[in-house]
DNA sequence: CATGAATGAGGATTCATTCAT
DNA sequence: TATGAATGAATCCTCATTCAT
């Protein structure tokens, strides 16, 4: 048991090296031994636990890309109006991109580069079908435009991509009512106008 | 004259090799020596233009970065109404992330990662000019919403970028019925609602 | 323990066979891949050892340096005369640069050629502290001329270098009488003239 | 004329940057593109004068040996007795080697190290004979302890090249004083003792 | 499981030399 | 004669990965 756990950290310490590494220095200009080194492991263990280095990119964007997903669903449910459900969702990403930063800055470095696996990048895909289902619904019910779903994804959710870089490299800081007007301008541009 | 001419064109070879290298396998996985052959020229030709990788890839963003900007302005002018402008430009750095792929996947790969040096990101930056003095003047007349340019851009442009990239990908065509969706989407999250 | 003595072989062979083949070839003119290959390793392991191959000659200069003073001083001790000290360390001296001839030409290249740092350089000089004490009590007690211990040098040990390389050419091989007359020849030149 | 005296200079401005940074940097971290830039010419232009790097630094050699020789012996005859020849030709030798200290410095590193061809090193050795000559005779009429030649120079000629290295390390400075001792500590070391 | 030493393959960069002008 | 652009062949060094312990 206690063996287990010491397996399972060692794990984690270097999915977070990974992270944190990739973030600063990018795939390629990441060593495996800079990432044993701070993950106080031996160069050699990592292969322990990864089958190489490109498994273990792969491995720590799906486990990073799943803890985003799960935050950003976990307080909302079926049963909610799209609207509510919508707002619900859409802050909670905001708060894990915000809040969260090396995890995310992670996933937008995978995203926008050809650094992970194709079949990982679908793998990650997958997590947000209660997103796209719940576009489904609004279309339906005529709350939200009959857009595709990637400009429903590029008008709502992937600004904050943007707006999270932004902060991070220190450029600008995004309080309160930015983020009240965030939630307004995503809406604003998918909504169906009530007449 | 000839001479300077063939000089112009290996650089040019060889700047174009890059965009298409680093696109395809990143920065790091690209060698000098790839790039040289799709360039047509010997590996060490390439230290006649640049200094060393670095300066090849920062010499080439800012390269691109001029096109890219110089296009989105080409037919935009001052005097033009805020609106009317705001199309124009949109419109222009749509067509340019659409049909210039290319140049703007290198450019989103650069913005996205650590690839570049952060003097060479800065000298990008300023190149954006004219559309936050159109902003500028957009809010001062109450046609544009008071929020901050990170905002403004997060909303109107990034979008685009996540657009093209989809369509690079295959998942997704946008058609010209998409793009005046697309338009729409980004001037309603921005503009000031008439009573 | 034999791991640790594999180490130890493995860096002295890298020594070894850096000694040959700059004595051979000159610092520029050995790569490390052949260096490696003569020490029977890959060229990636001298990097375990030595940060780059300025450090491994550095490092094998002042080793060299260091083994060169100790069989030097090695049978001496300051309560001998001053005579008597001279005698036996010059003669240690001669031993080791006309025996010892790979080491002797190797630090002759060194002092006399851009290969070493500076630092290196220092710290290979402060070993002959002996033999400079020596001759300052030698001075004092009116037995040894009053000249700067930079012409005292030239005249005493500095003679023993040409003469090994003399003999490593081949031109000239130094027998015992030969010995013995040079080392008349230098102590004539700094002893004071018993009148 | 005008035209064969440029080409002249030309060849004497490839060897004075040769000497001057080969004395600097060593042989092999001497590009043959820096020697070019220092003697203001094309890199190109160095192979018209000489037929590669090593011919350039054996040319150069040779030049700088016959300078040096030419100057030891200006001054000399065959008529002067072997004490005031001796004399003559050592304080001429000292003269070059503490004067022009490039030039020394040059040969001093030619000497000690693998970067002249064997036969350029033969060539340069020719020089010397109204030296060895001078000590021919010494020997015969017995002024001169009959030992090698190669002490001889050992203990007369070669310290003068310790002390020329060690002023231009800026350690020491050999003014008329030193001199004159150094000169009695070289005649010293071969004169025959009068009774 | 864990390790640190070892390495082969590869990459950036330099440089002596050539060649078209 | 003179050149500057061009290059192929090296060279130093790094790093993902393996292996003996």
């Amino acid at each position: 048991m206690a063996k287990l756990q010491k397996s399972i950290d060692k794990r984690n310490a270097l999915i977070k090296a990974t992270i944190e590494l990739v973030n600063n220095n990018g795939f390629h200009a990441t060593p495996m031994s800079q990432i044993a080194k701070m993950a106080n492991v031996s160069p050699a263990t990592i292969y322990l636990y990864f089958e190489n280095k490109q498994d273990l990119v792969n491995k720590t964007y799906i486990e990073v890309k799943a803890t985003y997903t799960k935050f950003a669903f976990a307080t909302y449910n079926t049963e909610m109006s799209v609207e509510t459900g919508f707002e619900i969702i859409w802050k909670r990403i905001a708060d894990f991109k915000l809040t969260n930063c090396e995890n995310a800055l992670f996933l937008a470095q995978c995203d926008n580069t050809p650094m992970i696996d194709e079949s990982s990048r679908q793998e990650g895909i997958k997590h947000l079908e209660p997103l796209l289902e719940l576009w489904e619904r609004g279309k339906k019910e005529g709350v939200i435009k009959p857009l595709s779903d990637y400009l429903l994804y590029a008008y709502t959710i992937n600004p904050l991509s943007f707006l999270m870089m932004s902060q991070k490299s220190g450029a600008f800081i995004l309080d309160q009512t930015h983020l009240e007007e965030a939630y307004q301008a995503a809406w604003n541009s998918i909504k169906v106008s009530k007449k």
